[in-house]
DNA sequence: CTGAAAGCGCTTACAG
DNA sequence: CTGAAAGCGCTTACAG
């Protein structure tokens, strides 16, 4: 059977489709229309299930209640929650989630903002990724009533932007090392993580601990984590093949650091007397490893709050300025860490 | 600037929009129209960056490319990698996805297939959960070209399903235990496995171990990870104060049987010499815990094949009849199983 | 071989 | 207060 359109209920209130149109965008007080009128029209609607076509009212102009998310799903940055935590913010206020695998490639990114733009997408959402030449998108990004970029970097853009600022943990985890006496550390990472290990590294040098080329341990792989952890293990065990030259050793994902403390063990290091070890992304069986692993914690509902209040009060106000929000990541304190100093607390 | 419109190319041409939209749907050989004229219509589009509008097609009544995924992203499946893997198959066809979580709420369900109905959906994907009454929603589902339903049950639909099957790997679990000599199992879950707990006890009393009501743990909360873990040490403390009367625990995901290895431990218990731990899902970090944890592979990416298949297909040859696929989970033997058996290959 | 016309369901000036 | 008309971009009989 075919849904109820705007004309069975025209048909049915003896009006015509516009008047029944009126009505049912709330327009009718502000063009007079009898109240029993409306609530005639209202009634009728809902008796006959009346869901309006958003096709239609696309075509014709006006929102199709819907926003693009744009994301690098297998990316490094963990997105798995963040499609659930968007779009069960955007379901709850009306809107339907649209969702692109645009794995950080600028050209798939392009055609699918133009697929956004033809289906008349009120908002998107783009994580960036350092493939992609932000300057070239913002004229696209504009083209739609919102457009909120997530970025691990600050990028200076025209466009509304929320910073998911990663370095902060490991910056609050270079003072830890430094705070517990650490002197050596070194960074396990995948390619393409310069920021962090320069963030890391470079903080480690600033408290006086040494940051020698060795201390920067790079694996290749994508995101798959159990690739990562076996090149993470075959990586150590070649580059050390007899000693391990650090105290500490901070990994930018959980599954690379318990891979990790697994490698350390079997060499005879003990975790965390001889090599502290952190992870990040705060998974939850951190809390099960032996010892239980430090991490660094995403905060990434907090990003999605975020991403939540930039798009809907820019729909609401389309005159704001473009704004920018930070979210931090945290570093989380656990045994593997080394010896807890008094004025930490998490 | 406003996308090119078929009207702007058949200006540009000199020709009808209708004869550019015949073109555009590959129709001009079966209505005989000169190929001169075709590649020049082409050319025209691709110069002018034409993509057809989606919206104004579905309203005609013809494919709107899309296909939606209504699944409970927070669910205790683990829908974290799903997601992905389906766009990505759908977006390598030319077709984009709705993401909806439904929650497994009914209601909530059957208001997001009317959606689906009203945005000229082609095929939806349904993940099915005990809370839903399928048989009322496959009338719904009749609606869409496609629709597959993915549930771990062995439902009897009238439309294309997918029986995830988790209990296989669980009787292979049993089967395992039995081999090695265990007597007294018990599982771990979250309410609402039902099936799983049932499946998993009732194979290990015919492969003779000692079952009684106490064997089966239940532990309260939703898919949240960290309450659960939280949950299910208060639990064992609460219910076990003195003695672990089993000899063997399975756990209905990996991050319960990590932390049901913890507690474990503090007790005094020896995994696995007293008592062996399975986890289930089999993620990356379980060969990272001491010691390594067995688990239970899904293998969703089989699944994300079969929904592949079955709608395409479908999309491709309406008559076909309504078709089932099994993906059978499976067990991984690690030492936290226990003894290996030697006729147990992986 | 090609074009004029109607229709998909909705919105919005515009005319009464 | 309300309706007739045009338009959004596309598809498809139908008439030449």
């Amino acid at each position: 059977m075919k849904p109820a359109s705007i004309r069975s209920i025209a048909r049915e209130a003896g009006l015509s489709h516009s008047t029944v149109s009126l009505v049912l965008n709330n327009r009718g007080d502000e063009l007079g229309l009898r109240s029993e009128t409306q609530r005639q029209v209202r009634e009728i609607a809902k008796r006959l299930n009346y869901v309006r076509n958003p096709l239609a009212r696309g075509l014709a102009g006006k929102s199709t209640m819907t926003i693009g998310l744009l994301w690098d799903l297998a990316g490094p940055h963990l997105s798995e929650g963040m499609a659930r935590n968007i779009t069960l913010r955007t379901q709850n206020r009306g809107y339907t989630t649209y969702l692109f695998d645009c794995m950080s490639d600028p050209e798939v990114t392009r055609r699918q903002l133009m697929e956004c733009r033809m289906r008349g997408v009120d908002a998107v959402v783009l994580r960036h990724s350092p493939a992609l030449v932000m300057d070239e998108f913002s004229r696209q990004l504009k083209e739609f009533k919102a457009a909120v970029v997530v970025s691990a970097e600050s990028l200076s853009l025209p466009v509304d932007l929320i910073q998911h600022d990663m370095v902060a943990g490991y910056v609050q985890a270079a003072d830890h090392l430094a705070n517990a006496g650490r002197k050596r550390p070194a960074i396990l990472s995948p390619h393409g993580n310069i920021s962090k290990v320069e963030a890391f590294l470079g903080h480690c040098r600033q408290r006086g601990m040494s940051v020698s080329d060795q201390s920067a341990i790079n694996i290749s792989g994508g995101g798959d984590p159990w690739k990562l952890m076996d090149q993470a293990i075959a990586m150590l065990t070649n580059q050390f093949p007899d000693k391990f030259p650090f105290d500490s050793l901070i990994c930018t994902n959980d599954e690379i650091a318990s891979a990790a403390l697994v490698w350390l063990r079997d060499k005879g290091l003990l975790t965390p007397e001889n090599v502290t070890v952190i992870g990040c992304n705060d998974a939850p069986f951190c809390v099960a490893m032996s010892p239980p692993l430090a991490s660094i914690e995403r905060h990434d509902e907090k990003v999605a709050d975020a991403i939540e209040e930039l798009i809907f009060s820019r729909l609401d106000d389309s005159g704001l300025p473009a704004r920018r929000r930070i979210v931090p990541s945290q570093f989380i304190w656990r045994e593997s860490a080394g010896r807890r100093c008094d004025h930490q607390e998490n």
